[in-house]
RNA sequence: GGCACUGUAGCUCAGCGGUAGAGCAAGCGGUUCAUACCCGCUCUGUCAGUGGUUCAAAUCCACUCAGUGCCA
């Protein structure tokens, strides 16, 4: 079984920033709980790297295009390096091998008659490289960009579109879950009910693109070329590029995007794939905007979030974390300071850090740093909590639930601490009750292990040191599987590494 | 204007027909094996409002108010 996710290309006219690394990171966790189950398993990234306002961008720093993507590519690549994102492809869609693939796809579109050229006039905006309506303008400026529009006319080649609304209907109408969540599928159907127009596809005074095959004037319309990218990544490092291999490469694939590109995603990506007669994704994802203290982000606010920063300050797994438990993926999510450091200190250093910790230290004065041989029967507690949670994670992360998923795996660490409390094994030993004492230092440390194998996807660092503590070498956690969610895998007699904290409590500073 | 969605404890949210829930925060008590941690107990709610359907409604329907999203 193969499962292959992608995230959007992110369009490279500026440095990456945490509304670009947000999805990255569900992507990442998604991808890396399909490889825990051991599915076939491609991540694919990367940057969106045509049209004139990349060209226009590069410019104004005096750089060639090429030069300028080069760099803001390479800063992406960086930033998911320290977010510890395990991407398999990531596709540059200035890539030499991916202008083929676009030109073979146009081909077939062509072929099918669904391209036409036609004359356009209208009042243009650079930064969106469309057509704007005179009706939606507000104050004659673009309502998104406020930036003034300009009139241009030029003849460009379109794509029928409109041609495809019935067939569109009918899919949405058979793949209920084809655009989640439901809220966002809503808006994609409401879409359609107001009726598909053609839209052009080529751009006449762009020279940062690809080629137009019948019309070498002309550039290819950059969504309709970066839609393609998707395509182009699933092709091996060897492969000629070609339609044909890369679908072989790993399609389809469940793609997630921001609310703001769902109608290229939902609309316009499956009807170009209907007429170039190719299978449409399997799931669009459309996830919310992140705001900073209850507001907008952005550069006139300066209330930006660098994510360098934070994964500097705080390391990636606390920022993974924060942004997949406290945000429900598809809703709009807030980035609070305070909310941060509370969520990181109670969750993963109090409720599942000190629980390790702590009984860790128990087994280094009571059993020489070694995991006791005993048999911790079906019934206990805390091993049925533990093979419950497991469940609920799984559904979870498959429902792309990650607050749930962390919730679930979370649980079993606030069980552990009542069941550890309860029984107080500290006292058992003093007591001489030694074989009691054990079973439950056992349990709590098989239930430890297993809470890190659930939260694996989300705070990979963290739950490799947890292995590690638990005396596991770093192939063993390198090779993980789903599989060792299973109870009892933490062979007695294992000697333990020394109880050091896995995460330290980060300190609130002081409000005045 | 049209079409959606949301409104539940101080905060973030779950529940979506059967006597109001979780986490965080707050208060009280306990414990010291542990990262000043953990455990137990407690607290606040006309489930936005009004009307309706039903033996029964936070849960379904209608309207009202407030907020949000989408409309190439």
């Amino acid at each position: 079984m193969h499962f292959t996710c992608t995230t959007p290309l992110y369009y490279a006219n500026a440095a990456p920033h945490m509304g670009s690394a947000y999805p990255t990171i569900a992507v990442d966790c998604l991808t890396r709980y399909y490889r825990l189950l051991g599915y076939q398993v491609l991540m694919v990234t990367g940057t969106d790297e045509h049209g004139e306002k990349i060209a226009t961008a590069a410019l104004k720093q005096g750089l060639d295009p090429q030069t300028h993507c080069d760099q803001i590519a390479a800063e992406f690549q960086r930033l998911w390096q320290v977010l510890n994102i395990k991407y398999d492809r990531f596709i540059r869609t200035n890539d030499p091998r991916h202008a083929p693939v676009v030109q073979e796809f146009f081909q077939r579109v062509w072929a099918r008659g669904d391209i036409y050229r036609a004359a356009y006039e209208g009042l243009y905006c650079v930064d969106c490289e469309e057509y704007k309506d005179p009706k939606d303008l507000i104050q004659d400026l673009c309502p998104i960009h406020r930036k003034p529009v300009f009139l241009r006319q030029e003849e460009n080649y379109f794509f029928a579109l409109s041609k495809y609304q019935t067939a569109l209907e009918e899919h949405f109408a058979r793949h209920p879950d084809f655009v989640q969540p439901v809220i966002r599928f809503n808006e994609v159907k409401g879409w359609l009910k107001e009726g598909l127009r053609d839209f052009s596809i080529s751009r006449a005074a762009v020279r940062w693109g690809i080629p137009l095959p019948p019309d070498p004037e002309q550039t290819i319309y950059v969504w309709f070329d970066a839609l393609l990218g998707y395509l182009t990544a699933l092709l091996a490092p060897d492969d000629e590029p070609c339609l044909k291999n890369a679908l072989a490469g790993g399609w389809p694939a469940v793609h997630v995007v921001g609310k703001d590109i769902l109608r290229f995603h939902a609309v316009y990506w499956p009807a170009m794939l209907l007429s170039a007669g190719l299978p449409l994704p399997e799931r669009i994802f459309g996830h919310g905007y992140l705001t900073k203290d209850g507001l907008k982000m952005g550069k006139s606010l300066g209330n930006v979030l660098d994510p360098f920063a934070l994964v500097e300050e705080f390391g990636a797994d606390a920022v993974r974390y924060y942004f997949l438990k406290e945000i429900e993926f598809g809703q709009d999510g807030d980035f609070v300071r305070t909310r941060f450091i509370h969520t990181l200190n109670a969750d993963l250093a109090n409720d599942l850090g000190n629980l390790l910790n702590r009984t860790l230290g128990l087994l280094r004065k009571n059993c020489n740093n070694q995991i006791p041989t005993v048999t911790i029967p079906l019934t206990d507690p805390l091993r049925q909590q533990t093979e419950a949670m497991t469940q609920q994670t799984a559904q979870a992360y498959e429902g792309l639930h990650f607050p749930r998923a962390c919730e679930s795996a979370l649980e079993i660490a606030r069980f552990g601490n009542g069941y550890i409390d309860q029984r107080a094994p500290w006292k058992l030993f003093k007591e001489g009750h030694r074989v009691e004492a054990e079973a439950v230092l056992y349990a709590v440390l098989e239930a430890v292990r297993i809470a890190a194998v659930l939260l694996a996807p989300v705070i990979p660092e963290l739950s490799g040191r947890i292995w590690s503590q638990l005396g596991f070498a770093p192939a063993a956690y390198a090779q993980l599987t789903w599989a060792t969610t299973e109870w009892g895998g933490l062979p007695s007699g294992q000697t333990v590494a020394q109880a050091v904290p896995i995460f330290l409590r980060l300190e609130q500073e002081t409000l005045a």
